[in-house]
DNA sequence: ACTAACCTGACAGGAACCTGACAGCGCTCT
DNA sequence: AGAGCGCTGTCAGGTTCCTGTCAGGTTAGT
């Protein structure tokens, strides 16, 4: 983990430098809010925690957490304060810190918060297919060609997205009509006529082709 | 937001109820770590924060943890403890808790920690939240755009920060009536129909547009 | 040319959704 | 206590939209 520390007393500092860098992360430190603002800015993308204290010589650490937020990186941040009272607690968590500690605080318990922290960042949404320039997003059930949204129908998506994974191989009437309906809802292969239609009106030029293998069944052909 | 609490002193569960339902909070409650268990078990996707009591007649909050963690749910979790010295507390983050809180507690501190909670989940700042040109301002529960503040009913609220937060994606019908009612409140899905009726007329002009996806749910545009 | 396979415009049934009206409930003010 | 008011859930009736069917036309293969 890349850790920047901003931090005035010295032999904190230095402290929690070899603490971190004893358990493997990557460190950086500053002892200003001035330095710390350059090396953020320098590279916001380049850490996961910043361990912030909250009373410095040139300011205070809340104001490098406001600058964070507002570049809307999602890097969690562990402020450090002499004070602890409710009200001062309350503000630094609504300006957007995960957590705090106040000082005196014991290593280990430092530790567990970082962890937690850590764990809380390891979340990421899935689902997303990709087919050549398209896209399916299953969580949405919405198509996307060319960067647009395609409006489509329910069973119009149904066909399109069989075609897709069949992956330009041919599907038989039959073979679609058992991805759009269950075994009690019986129905004609004109259907997949009728809603195959539709499909192509929605979806021409939009870099796919349905051709029609006669006797055989659809094919899906990406440009 | 959906809080399962788990307490067993009365006082103490009917006040945080009472606390969180003035926010506007969907709020189930258990005083037993086996009730709680059932409710969870019963929907493990409903809930987006547990408030746990360690001690409890029938076992400890800790164990109820310990199950929601082996499901890979990534609910809050924040544990009341009367215990406060550092090794239990360390335990508790490390399998898991999210954050603490040692009784006697005060109400403004908890708030600021259920907020930190919720914007870790949605990797959005606190307090005051930005959609487009509206604002959020969670503390107070009220609604702003174009600088006035929209008088909204607390259904009405509840509805458009579910779908400001889900984020131009589609909400289900289902989805929303879990952000609605808890357990006990069964309704329909017509209750949503309405509600979104009466909000649409309220926030007409504002900014922000709310589109029914047939079949599927609805969906915030902010233009 | 004949036929089977396929396409398509029109239509009707029904599901999903919207909305105006109303009643119950809790709250406030007298 | 009683009246008045605001918020909510239910319900019935209306509207919109999706979808399967069908009839008639078109195409491809023999």
């Amino acid at each position: 983990m890349n850790i920047l520390i901003l931090e005035d007393t010295p032999s904190l500092l230095l402290s929690l430098d070899r603490h971190f860098k004893a358990q493997g992360h990557t460190v950086d430190l500053a002892d200003t809010l001035n330095s710390a603002q350059k090396i953020w800015r320098d590279d916001p993308q380049r850490f996961d925690l910043l361990v912030l204290d909250e009373n410095l010589p040139d300011g205070l650490g809340s104001q490098l957490l406001a600058e964070v937020r507002a570049d809307n990186s999602d890097v969690s941040i562990l402020v450090l304060t002499a004070r602890s009272q409710v009200n001062d607690v309350v503000h630094l968590l609504d300006v957007g810190a995960d957590d705090y500690m106040t000082k005196p605080f014991e290593f280990p318990e430092l530790d567990a918060r970082v962890r937690a922290l850590h764990r809380r960042r390891l979340s990421k949404p899935a689902g997303l297919v990709r087919y050549g320039r398209m896209e399916y997003d299953a969580a949405q059930n919405l198509f996307w060609a060319a960067g647009q949204q395609v409006p489509l129908r329910q069973r119009e998506l149904q066909l399109l997205i069989a075609l897709l994974e069949a992956g330009g191989n041919v599907c038989s009437k039959a073979k679609l009509l058992t991805k759009l309906y269950n075994l009690d809802e019986a129905t004609t292969e004109n259907a997949v006529e009728v809603h195959m239609g539709r499909l192509r009106k929605r979806i021409e030029g939009l870099g796919v082709q349905i051709e029609t293998v006669r006797g055989l069944g659809y094919r899906a052909r990406c440009e």
